[in-house]
DNA sequence: TATTGTTATACTCTATAACTATA
DNA sequence: TATAGTTATAGAGTATAACAATA
């Protein structure tokens, strides 16, 4: 079956064949089955964005973590409940400021950081198992550069607001 | 900063610096931009793939039109509706079979449709402005190996169905 | 009895904005 | 007056299942 439209004028190709389809169809793949990868953790990709962080930045405030994390403070109310909920992540009374909170991770969050580490090893194994080693640093290497262009904050997945 | 968790055992880069979400990453945000730049358009990504699948195959029963997007009959309704209201494509009926319709293209639709080429490229080329000509052809090799690997349909979007 | 298209319903996720307590 | 966190509400999108017409 033809990808090309009849009309269409001389160039890359385009619709289903194109470089940009290409991209977002292998991306949403990838990000559903990273998904369905922590799904028995009880996890999903944000709660596994914000384990990262607190991670790497204990003790920041929930605000300055939506900042990170590009999301709404309403909405990372609710991830730092849910991951609390799990005991993975504590709120700590910040003595300088009453009004905030210092998240910190607990000791089964350190687990959880872990599993999810293994668990990304995993993902990218099976996602990328068509690809030789050099291939796949290849591939990074252009993704990066991509990234860096359009201007993407590293760490940082956009979501899908735009699309609806 | 440093990406690697400190306990990590070797391997490739995990969390934000791997491949696998550099995929899912700029994979969104290509996604996004490509939602944004049909907008003035008044149509959605979903819109899109089933203007490009009437357009290939004309007179398509709805129920064949999900199976070939992915989607669900009933969801497929709205889609078609929506496409209909806005003079895009027509209900035929099927005299062979009258619980059916055959989904045709308008001539509305097949400006529409050569509309959707021109932005698909102007996306492409914006997306892939930090790559030369022989490089991006290098990605979409990748890709398509991934793709194939992977099991995706040609030209299918998998949506974000796994995610939640 | 099965199938096409449709509609009704409920559920999830997100966004907006209002509210409190501190600063 | 501004800010951190929270809560309430509403909106959009999706899925489930029930339904009418036809096969």
């Amino acid at each position: 079956m033809s990808e090309r439209n009849a009309a269409a004028p001389p160039g890359p190709p385009q619709g289903s064949g194109s470089v940009a389809f290409l991209l977002a169809q292998v991306g949403a793949h990838a990000g559903a089955r990273f998904a369905e990868r922590i799904a028995p953790l009880d996890l999903r990709p944000q709660h596994a964005g914000a384990l990262r962080i607190v991670g790497l930045s204990a003790g920041l405030s929930q605000r300055a973590l939506a900042e990170r994390l590009g999301v709404l403070p309403s909405r990372l109310v609710l991830l730092v409940d849910e991951l609390e909920a799990r005991g993975l992540v504590e709120r700590r009374d910040d003595p300088a400021d009453r009004r905030s909170y210092a998240v910190h991770l607990t000791e089964r969050g350190r687990t959880a950081l872990r599993a999810l580490g293994a668990a990304a090893r995993e993902h990218q194994e099976d996602l990328l198992a068509a690809l030789a080693g050099p291939e796949r640093e290849q591939l990074g290497e252009l993704l990066r550069r991509i990234a860096g262009q359009q201007g993407l904050t590293p760490g940082v997945h956009p979501g899908f607001k735009a699309l609806r």
